[in-house]
DNA sequence: TTGAAAGCGCTAACAC
DNA sequence: GTGTTAGCGCTTTCAA
């Protein structure tokens, strides 16, 4: 395959007559090069199509000029958005970014943190995986604490113990806006469904809505809390039958995100149900999912815009060594569309 | 931020008494190494939990390990998925991969290939953007085909006059498998909605429906055959309307793919008819997106596992010298669910 | 089996 | 403004 090699800092300079130092401050442009000088090394940087190796680059600079993000599955529409706005927030820093799919192995989780740690990536972005889980795992902050002492790490979930950089949802506010628009929409008997006790970010919700309900005086009833182990529409589709097996269905459902609300919003219409003139139900998220259902998803939305850019700002700063907060929240807001009605009047 | 400095060679050498040929010996396995040397050195791995700086070892054996993908856009299910089963498969060759995503930005795309070529990856596998287009950009041929002087490339669409292997799918084959089951379920009116006439992937479904039409005896009409300029349920739902004010409805509709699909559904709902009872609806590439709908949508799917790694096999083969098929297809398959009808009883 | 040393392609400090 | 040169951290001959 190497029939032509690569082309060199060398060539370039031979064949201008100056050094390669000449040729390396006209690539990074970082002192003066007289404009003969400079004028002939482009016209042959051009010629040969010369492209700088970035492994010597980086080899002499020792730094890479990429940040690692590991993601739990990037099929998820949620992952996909947020590291599309990561990847571009980095490039607008000057940053490249590799991706790693941890698919919910673990053993993958560690090689590739290993991976990325060898190709020394500046910082290290986690979304999704073990940083999701309620109870930390041991071996893997431990893990991470070491290669944190050398690179930035930032998560979106938690990792207690770990020393690392947290770039947060704020589940907790947003469930206080969601349950608080139900109720001030008549809703009183509603219904959680879908997510797991393991899962950081279920927990704060669930939490929230018992104390947003007991806060307005409404009775909170267990059994309208309904959990499952997959965040998709399994979860929805079965969850829901647990409801209707109850018999006593609440007036709306909150989803714990848009997935799990698809496999809710097929078992109401499949039981010949209609949403939202029978029943309510709402979301959280506000992937691409919760345009697509029918009726559309009323729910929270993140702006994932700034989600990425504080992930990558955090990332920058620290790789910088800048004093960046530990800990940033997003901020989410409602977003009403047609899934859920007042049912005061 | 670099308190720690990272350990190198050199320090685990000098720690062990050893040289450095000797470390480098146990950490590539390419040698032997006395068994008390060789755990004396792994012993110091251990401790100062070094991991070998993947520039430097690029540098020296100047290969990366890597093979580059350029995708237009991750957010889309069907490219989700492909990239994973690539990554997947890259994994297996023990090859790492980066991903770009080119979000149809012309500019972004050819940034990416030089950035690429600069990381001196060792193939690059083009997924969506200009190699999807049915007339290709002759400025983007040129710069592909400078860059496959050195580094195969390999597209999932057509560059015409570009030096890159391809691995396509088969949609002409497609549409006939989707086209006989509909006609064989009784339907003679057909519609097909979504899809520019820019793209490859769509003219060539749009004449093997003309086509097929034909060999059965059935006659096309032009009016059924609805462009759009976008592949996702917008296109499906305008499409739909203008159907709508055709006034003259066909038996069956088949979506370009599934977003167009979901759009599609939506219009048919919204006018308060039933999939299938009174329409049918079908589509192509069975992403997760097919079994979120409501009916979930019959169709045509694609092997992504062997997609993906055919991709990666001829990427590896033709790193490596080998002599790989420069054209390669991928079979498709009916899957049937719910949202098609047999009318004949 | 082992070590010395050259080389991978670039940057940057230093001297002129 | 320009060239020389010493690294950056690794692999791999070549001798021993």
């Amino acid at each position: 395959m190497d029939i032509r090699k690569q082309v060199t800092i060398y060539d370039i300079a031979k064949e201008a007559g100056v050094s390669v130092s000449t040729v390396s401050r006209v690539l990074t442009s970082n002192a003066n090069v007289s404009k003969e000088k400079k004028e002939k090394v482009e016209r042959l940087i051009e010629k040969y199509d010369y492209k700088p190796n970035a492994l010597a680059r980086g080899l002499s600079e020792t730094k890479s000029n990429v940040i690692g993000i590991i993601a739990s599955d990037i099929r998820n529409p949620f992952y996909a958005t947020l590291f599309v706005e990561c990847e571009k927030a980095a490039n607008e820093y000057g940053y490249r970014v590799v991706l790693c799919n941890s698919l919910n192995i673990k053993q993958l989780e560690d090689l590739q943190l290993e991976n990325l740690e060898s190709q020394r990536v500046e910082a290290i972005v986690q979304i999704g995986g073990r940083v999701d889980e309620l109870i930390s795992d041991s071996n893997y902050v431990e893990r991470v604490n070491r290669i944190a002492n050398k690179i930035p790490i930032i998560i979106t979930g938690k990792l207690d113990g770990a020393d690392c950089y947290q770039v947060n949802l704020d589940e907790g506010k947003s469930m206080e806006i969601m349950l608080e628009y139900l109720i001030s929409s008549g809703h009183k008997e509603i219904a959680l469904i879908g997510g797991s006790k393991d899962v950081k970010s279920t927990v704060e919700k669930q939490f929230r809505f018992k104390q947003v309900l007991s806060r307005y005086g409404i009775k909170y009833r267990e059994e309208y809390i309904i959990e499952g182990n997959n965040y998709d529409d399994s979860g929805g589709y079965n969850g829901m039958q647990q409801l209707f097996e109850l018999g006593d269905l609440p007036s709306a459902i909150m989803a714990i995100n848009d997935f799990t609300a698809v496999g809710i919003i097929r078992a109401i219409t499949q039981r010949g149900m209609s949403i939202p003139q029978d029943i309510s139900v709402v979301s959280f998220d506000n992937t691409f999912l919760s345009d697509l259902t029918i009726p559309r998803l009323t729910g929270i939305d993140y702006n994932y815009e700034k989600f990425g850019q504080k992930i990558i700002e955090t990332a920058v700063g620290a790789i910088k060594g800048e004093d960046v907060a530990r800990i940033s929240l997003i901020e989410s807001k409602l977003v009403i569309k047609e899934s859920c009605i007042n049912i005061n009047q």
